[in-house]
DNA sequence: CTAAAAATGTTATATAATAACACACCTTTA
DNA sequence: TAAAGGTGTGTTATTATATAACATTTTTAG
C-alpha cells in the first residue's frame, strides 16, 4: 500500500502534499527531457488541489478563473495529455476525470479506491493483486499494454459518518 | 476462468452462443420479475452479435437499420440501463461501450481482457484476484459497491498474426 | 373497466473530447 | 542574420457520449 489512509481524511498537510508532487513532477520531466511549461504546471497544480478526480471541464473553468482570459477545451486537454504521458496524473475511467499520481517514479499500477460519498480517490498498489492480474493474462496468452482497476464504494470515514 | 479462449477466435458457433445468452437472459428476468420487452431483447441481441464492445450510438444506428423508424439516444440508453441493472451486459469504461455478460447468473466479477487489435473482450473471473481485491479494500476499511477491472492489450492470436 | 405504473417516443440539451488551422516562440544551421 | 523546422498555445468548429423533461402509449393491478 503506497498511500496512508489519512490522505482521505483531509487531515494532512496538503500544501506539503502539493509541493512534494511538484518536485517529483519536475524531476520526472527533467529525466524525460519534457517541458513542464507554466500552463502544464498550472493544470498540474489544479489537479493536485484535492485528492478528488476532476473532470476536464471543471479544470478548464478553474483555469479560466485564474487567468481572466478565455480558456478552450483543447488547452486543458493538451495539458492533461502531456501529464498523462509523463505519468504524472491518471485518468479515472468510471468518472471521466483526472487525478494526480502519488508515485510517479514507481511502477505504474494505476489502481484506485474511489469513495462515492466524499469523492476521494486513493491510489494503491498490491503485489499479490498484480501477480494475479499477470497470471490471468498469462493464462490467456494475453499481453497487457494498459490496465485500469477502479473500485468504487465507500471509504472508512464515510461509512462511519453515514451509517 | 469462465470463458474459453476459443471465443476470441471466432471459431465457435455464435448462433448457439446468442441462443444460450438469450435463454439465460430470459431466466434472469423471470427470476427478477423484470420485463424483457421486444425493444430490450432487440438491443440485447445486437450487443451479443459480436464479442466486441459496442458504443451506444453504434447500437442506435443498428436499431435504426433494423426498424425503419427513427431511433433516438434515450431509446437505446434506457434499454442499456435496464440490461445493466439486470446484469445482462457490462459497460467497458475504457471504451464507453457495452458487451454481453457471459455469466449473468454467477457472481459478478466484471473483469475484462480487451484486445486493442481485434476488439474482442473476454470476461474472466479469478478467485485469487478477487481475494486480493477484497483484501486490499479490507485493509483500507473500504466497502466496494462496484468494481471495474479492464486489461487492455493484445490477445494471443493478434500477437501471433501481428508480429 | 379504470387508475396507476411502466415503457417508449420526442425534443432539446448537457457533457466530454477532438479536428483543423493559425500563430508565436524557440533553436538550429546554412 | 535569415530561413526552416519544431514545439507549444490560441481559436473555431465539430464530433461523440449521455441525460433531462415532457408527451404518449402500453401494461398491470385493483
Amino acid at each position: 500500500m503506497s498511500i496512508p489512509t489519512s490522505i482521505a481524511s483531509q487531515q494532512h498537510d496538503h500544501a506539503q502534499c502539493i509541493s512534494t508532487a511538484m518536485d517529483a513532477a519536475k524531476a520526472v520531466c527533467a529525466k524525460n527531457g519534457a517541458r513542464l511549461t507554466p500552463l502544464r504546471e498550472q493544470v498540474f497544480r489544479l489537479v493536485w488541489n484535492s485528492h478528488r478526480p476532476l473532470g476536464a471541464y471543471a479544470l478548464m473553468d478553474m483555469l479560466a478563473e485564474q487567468s481572466t482570459r478565455k480558456v478552450a477545451p483543447p488547452t486543458v486537454y493538451r495539458a492533461l495529455e502531456f501529464l498523462l504521458e509523463q505519468g504524472l496524473i491518471h485518468r479515472i475511467n468510471m468518472l471521466n476525470a483526472f487525478i494526480g499520481c502519488t508515485h510517479p517514479d514507481a511502477d505504474h499500477a494505476n489502481n484506485f479506491l474511489i469513495c462515492e460519498h466524499c469523492g476521494v480517490a486513493i491510489e494503491f498498489s498490491a503485489s499479490p493483486l498484480q501477480d494475479s492480474i499477470n497470471k490471468t493474462a498469462s493464462d490467456f496468452g494475453f499481453s497487457i499494454s494498459a490496465q485500469s482497476i477502479e473500485l468504487m464504494g465507500s471509504c472508512q470515514q464515510c461509512q462511519e459518518s453515514q451509517p
